[in-house]
DNA sequence: TAAGATAGTAACAGGTTACTTACTTATCGC
DNA sequence: GCGATAAGTAAGTAACCTGTTACTATCTTA
């Protein structure tokens, strides 16, 4: 806004001073885009630092330690999936329909945010008690009760049998999803994940309306 | 065998002197079973020698480095998951009888061995290039060709409808048993994946089926 | 414009990790 | 039984990782 600024020289180099807030924020990105890259266990302060472009040291001027860091990353993740369920139940429709367009949208967030999948499998497998782990938990967990609550109300439309389990069913839809995961890694670049997606779904609806024989 | 031994405390330590060969095949053994507990990339050189009972440098006696410790697992892997089919294949039977049972004989491997997905699913993420990487892709892309083969016998004995995808049904079926593995890391302990898996495997094969509508 | 608060830096400290080395001890063929 | 070979140990080393500290630069505001 000052004249001073006009007249200066574009920085080249972009590392200009941020407000705690942004850094924070940056700081997040910073792990989801390094978990597509590295292991979350692999994924050092000092990467981190770097890019975001700060010195190591800076990093811990925004959290107190790592643990803070992967708590916030863990609440970004419980925020943004909430969202897109969210997002994907306040269209409307019937439950059927609600169901198709939370699978896709959730086919497409893992698709931009390759890292997500990986922290909540990774964090999942921990033997018990950390305080992240309860985390992921809670995120996955929550996310299967609003498919099953769907589910319930597919079957109370008669959309959906009601001979049909509803656990089950849950565990097919994230499998499902966890399936075109593996597939995109397996072919990395060569697959297209939404374009799977439309075609497995069917095959998943199938499964859950069964046979008529 | 002499009298001294006899005369000597039976050594509450079995810390015996092995075989290079022995040694190797615990290495591989712990490493798969510390994979359930740590994530991969947090698996130490001195977490494996505590584990086999002997000390950190004596492990260095029997592999190079740590690389060489990893390549021996994933030899391991592809051994044994081969197996796992093979056995499934050989008892015969129709194709989808077939199916059934590598899946059953699959879940059963992945139950009694949690590190081994972990593992598989760690390293595939990986972006490229790494030679374990490409490992994980020719284990797990061989599995999938071998489902697919199967998929495509059931389709040519009328099992299975042919305008069944065969790549789209291969991806249900590896994320199926991927959707057993989160839900059991979800309910640690208090869920039998065998036993979901016996109700979550007639879903997958109506989906296989279609829907006559 | 001066003062206080805040973001950033560079260097370091302590711990851990992968791997080495000099030495010791068990095992096996002769 | 004896000597060579192979398995094991204990103590190191260099690199790396997290977190700290003393200092500097920038922004805000009274």
């Amino acid at each position: 806004m000052n004249d001073i600024s006009v007249l200066q020289d574009p920085p080249a180099e972009p590392r200009q001073r941020q407000s705690a807030e942004t850094r924070r924020e940056e700081t997040v990105e910073a792990v989801i885009d390094l978990a597509s890259e590295h292991s979350p266990e692999g994924i050092t302060t000092q990467a981190i630092a770097t890019r975001i472009g700060v010195t190591h040291g800076a990093l811990f001027r925004h959290f107190p330690d790592k643990a803070a860091i992967w708590r916030s990353v863990f609440d970004w993740l419980g925020i943004r999936l909430g969202r897109v369920a969210d997002a994907a139940i306040a269209t409307g429709g019937t439950p059927l329909q609600v169901l198709e367009r939370l699978f896709h949208a959730q086919v497409a967030f893992v698709s931009d945010h390759p890292g997500v999948p990986r922290i909540l499998f990774h964090e999942l497998q921990r033997p018990a008690g950390s305080p992240l782990q309860g985390l992921a938990r809670t995120i996955v967990g929550g996310y299967r009760e609003r498919i099953k609550i769907l589910i319930h109300r597919a079957k109370d439309v008669g959309e959906l049998p009601t001979s049909l389990d509803e656990d089950t069913a849950a565990i097919l839809f994230i499998g499902t999803i966890q399936g075109l995961v593996v597939q995109s890694t397996l072919f990395a670049g060569a697959f297209d994940m939404r374009e799977a997606a439309q075609r497995i779904f069917p095959l998943l609806l199938d499964g859950y309306r069964g046979v008529k024989s």
